[in-house]
DNA sequence: CATGAATGAGAGTTCATTCAT
DNA sequence: GATGAATGAACTCTCATTCAT
């Protein structure tokens, strides 16, 4: 900015009246440039999560390992809470890949059942960084600091993510309101699992949180192909 | 000093053989104040949890609460983690005293299973705050800041409040070994309902977390019984 | 950024050979006022310190009488050790320049002793707080909160001022080991009477501490010049 | 005082117009026990310095080991100072008592010289704690919340330690002026060695602070045989 | 004389955020 | 867009001292 005005004779800003169409080639890759530099923010957000946990990671350590100064994190995310619910979103849209990825058309249904389940499970086994960003932003009533739309936009991201595994149930005969209820609890069944698991928990009663999964996922599929009779 | 003065007629000083046995009641009296005074120091925690969360509940506001100054509360309690960790102590004291009390000898079972499942979770939901307190010192591997001590204390008492549970269920036929997993997968179930609920994300699929947890709760019973066979 | 827009002759951006330059140049500008800042927060510590001694500064202090926020104080000094031992560092710095100053070859040897060696205890005679300070941080075993490294730099700091006088030393006849078993007690004799003067014990004994060290430097270089015999 | 008015009728305090022998007579008893518990406090107080260092002693720490709490200190010293004075008024009671009874009449006077001041070095270095408080309480211009009077017994205190010393001098021949003079150095000197070899800083050139008083007491005795012809 | 609860001031330190450049 | 200095409010915790009992 500074260095650009030096150049120009005006020393103000660039002139609207220019070229238009070129103007908005220019800002189309500018907004490409822009949107790489927060994707690069983000990354050290996720890389800061992982290694040092939610509470010892500051926009300032965030900064150091993205190359910048605290104060340019402020040109992508207007607040930290913002940059964790953008973080939080991007985890969801990994997720929900993953999920989706998991239960392919070929499969028996109940193996669609098990296979999303069970990819909604690992992902979270895996990164539990992603668990406590879930839990650091949706604590309280109210998730904090979220805007509504981002809100919103989390909430229908959590739901897509089940859909796979819904699905498949309807398909082994379960009525769909049976099915959404089911899914429901299948999915509180995971996160307090993962839960257990990862607060260490799980080993004060010397059981495997994935053992206890499948246990579960069975009674499930045996109750959808039930349902149909 | 005080207690001396109630045994004399002269008020002036207390006998001798009497001085032994006044001290006691003195510093028995004492002592009790100082409890009441703790109380009121966890009283003021607890509300400020209660309205605040527990991330914005600092000493200062603790303090404030029970009408001291920030230094005074650390004549009760040597650091915050310290108090949080008695908190959550007397928390599942409270809570270990409604699943003993809640399945009772005359009852059959199947309703010993069903009624301390439902204490425990009732006492949770409608306490969101214990469980806040919960989540909040069991995350990460090592409980933070915990003695090793509290912690194994903390464990046997949450091990405890499932023991009503766990018996019922062996009482229903379910050879104990299933019995500690059923309980395990029904602690990590009654805890994922709690975390939605309490969250609000269970509004997302139009569910009530206690229908799920009674329908979680017949298939469970149903198990237990044909476990005998 | 600034180097990709290097690469249009529209104006926007900077020229290519004039970016690297002109940014170096700002950086150099930006560094060197940030090194008056740290002086200013180094002389405001020196002022807070010869006022109200060591003990009694503090970051709050400092700050104060730097104009600036306790925190910004961090931006310079990641402690209050470091700053203190910044301090000491400049400070020996300081008194090296005055004793190798002191001592020219175009003296006698004898008078480079006597110059030598007055010039440090008159350093620490006019600036009684740099004589604190060096207490303050070397006081115990080790030194308080300094990193071995700086420790190890203030002891060669140390060492190095006593080198003019422990040359000339040897330059009146003096065996090397004796000069520096000389300039050994020379410093022990020195600092102690540093220490009666400054604490205003040497009034006790009605004496002048430089004319106490005068002959005591007679007698020394009377000693060196026999030690030759 | 509770327990002087016991044996009061009126029950609020002393009766002047009383037994005044018998009172009397209670009341050395009574000095004499609180004096017991003051020296007491002071034990405490000797321990903790001892073992924690100057810094780290609080009032809390010294009632603790004392057997007191807190506030009970303040029936024997008016502030923290108060008592560091006390202590160090008894650490050169203990270090006068050190410096005589090491020069014996039957011994020459040169040997006078030698223990007299070989004793106070050693005091010190025996118990460096006694050197720092003698340090804490003469920092600085004037000597800290130190009562005038306090002051004064503490320097006539310190005077008076270094007399053994002054008087072998001059039954050396030496005249008396320079002896007070010559004792002052000797003071410095060792002040000074003390110094270095508490805060390690002797190390750095490899000297041993005893053999270097030592050859300072031979010059010093020799100074003193010749300046009587 | 002794208690022990409490104060009040202050310590060092951290951090999200702002803003002139 | 980015810098980086700075703010301001907050944090936990310590301590000498006071005072009603």
């Amino acid at each position: 900015m500074t260095a650009a005005s030096t150049t120009t004779t005006l020393g103000t800003k660039p002139a609207f009246e220019g070229a238009p169409a070129t103007e908005t080639a220019r800002q189309i890759r500018q907004q490409a440039l822009a949107d790489v530099r927060r994707e690069l923010v983000l990354d050290a957000a996720r890389s800061a999560f992982s290694e040092l946990g939610m509470e010892k990671t500051s926009i300032r350590e965030i900064a150091r390992r993205a190359g910048y100064t605290p104060g340019a994190i402020y040109s992508y995310f207007s607040s930290k809470e913002e940059l964790y619910g953008t973080l939080l979103s991007e985890s969801l849209a990994r997720l929900n890949e993953r999920t989706h990825a998991a239960a392919k058309p070929s499969q028996s249904s109940a193996d669609q059942v098990r296979l999303s389940a069970m990819a909604f499970f690992d992902f979270y086994r895996e990164n539990p960084r992603d668990l406590d960003l879930g839990f650091y932003l949706f604590q309280g009533m109210q998730p904090r600091g979220l805007t509504p739309e981002l809100n919103r936009e989390l909430n229908a991201g959590l739901r897509q993510t089940l859909m796979p595994t819904q699905s498949a149930l309807c398909e082994l005969g379960m009525p769909p309101p049976q099915a959404v209820q089911e899914v429901t609890a299948l999915f509180a069944h995971t996160v307090g699992l993962l839960l257990l698991n990862h607060t260490g928990r799980i080993r004060m009663f010397g059981q495997e949180a994935k053992v206890l999964l499948e246990k579960y996922l069975d009674q499930l599929i045996e109750r959808a192909e039930n349902s149909g009779r």
